[in-house]
DNA sequence: CGGAAACTGTTTTTACAAATTTGGTTTCCA
DNA sequence: TGGAAACCAAATTTGTAAAAACAGTTTCCG
């Protein structure tokens, strides 16, 4: 019941923040769900409390579908490798990571945050990496570093300008094409 | 003899520019020459025709070992794309992209013509891909447009932050890997 | 309880004039 | 010819004071 109300704060916020970014006011949460600053300040303390919340509850979700992905059974390692690649940033579609700029110097803890459970995201994906390695399934000499700027990049890009809507091709396309060409790319 | 010394005046501010950015004067550029700005405007009407005539010296050089690549004798479609994919980041080294920031908006159409010229820098590249396609060398389904964002958002996130550094890989053989991993990634 | 709205101390934005810097020209001089 | 330096108009930066917006609290009221 309280729970449902806290999340329903957090994901309206979520929807306020891709609307005006991190310059979402208190005002706006509560205008937009139609309720009182009252009844938000019932379930947090400070503007920066729910951004710390959503957070976790963004990263939760991934960690989850992360845990359903390795603990599926029937798959290949290449495949759950695949599908682990691209769940991460098939969560971006949640919410507008362009609209973060500035989170570092507004909200530098929340973005240490950020940064460390974005880092840690991967350790399951490289974890599978060197299984395949291990298994003779990638080159021996595939620096794994690069392979995740790479990834990294490519799909940060897509978020950027209008790089893709422009040429039309759809996110979900692109993403698997992108852990497509990585994939294929290491392997032997 | 004088297009020696403008070609100085162009690499000397090439220079400075890797140090103080946009921001430098005709000033810090006669400074660090040990001549007078006088002997500048001799050669030059403004610094944004300096700005100008850095962009054709730079992607003129290009352009140059592109040719060179295209001509050169006894390489196999394969090697002669990987060079010629490589040729362009390599220039990257030369000039620093990073202190680029807000050349947009200060000089329009510099911006304008250095993207055209990024932009068509990438067509004889794009040629020999869709040869090695028509070969049967890559997958008929790989769309280049990815591979091109792949390409440029890896070497463009390499010169952000400290990423490389701070993973203590070289350049050079990072950007040789990133070419090996896209390469193969569409090959059959 | 919870919505509406007023309230307050702080932060952010705006506005604008003063001070500085800079691009480009000119003068002097060796 | 070309360096040193003065010069000037235009652009940029800086300082700052007023105005606005904001987070968080409180009051009123149904």
């Amino acid at each position: 019941m309280q729970d449902d109300q806290k999340l329903d704060i957090l994901r309206s916020t979520i929807t306020v923040f891709n609307k005006k970014g991190l310059k979402l006011t208190m005002d706006d949460i509560a205008e937009y769900m139609g309720i009182s600053k009252k009844t938000i300040y019932k379930y947090f303390n400070s503007k920066e409390e729910i951004f710390n919340k959503i957070v976790d509850y963004i990263f939760d979700g991934i960690k989850k579908r992360e845990q359903e992905i390795l603990s599926e059974e029937g798959l290949s390692l290449e495949q759950r490798t695949r599908k682990l690649l691209a769940a991460f940033p098939e969560s971006y579609t949640e919410i507008d990571f362009t609209k973060l700029g500035g989170l570092k110097d507004k909200y530098p803890k929340i973005y240490r945050k950020m940064k460390r459970r974005l880092e840690s995201g991967w350790e399951p994906t490289l974890e599978l990496l060197e299984q395949g390695k291990a298994q003779g399934l990638y080159r021996k000499d595939a620096d794994f570093r690069i392979f995740k700027i790479m990834m990294d990049a490519s799909v940060a890009r897509f978020f950027e300008t209008d790089t893709l809507r422009k040429s039309g091709i759809p996110y979900i396309d692109a993403l698997n094409q992108v852990v497509d060409i990585l994939l294929s790319g290491i392997r032997i």
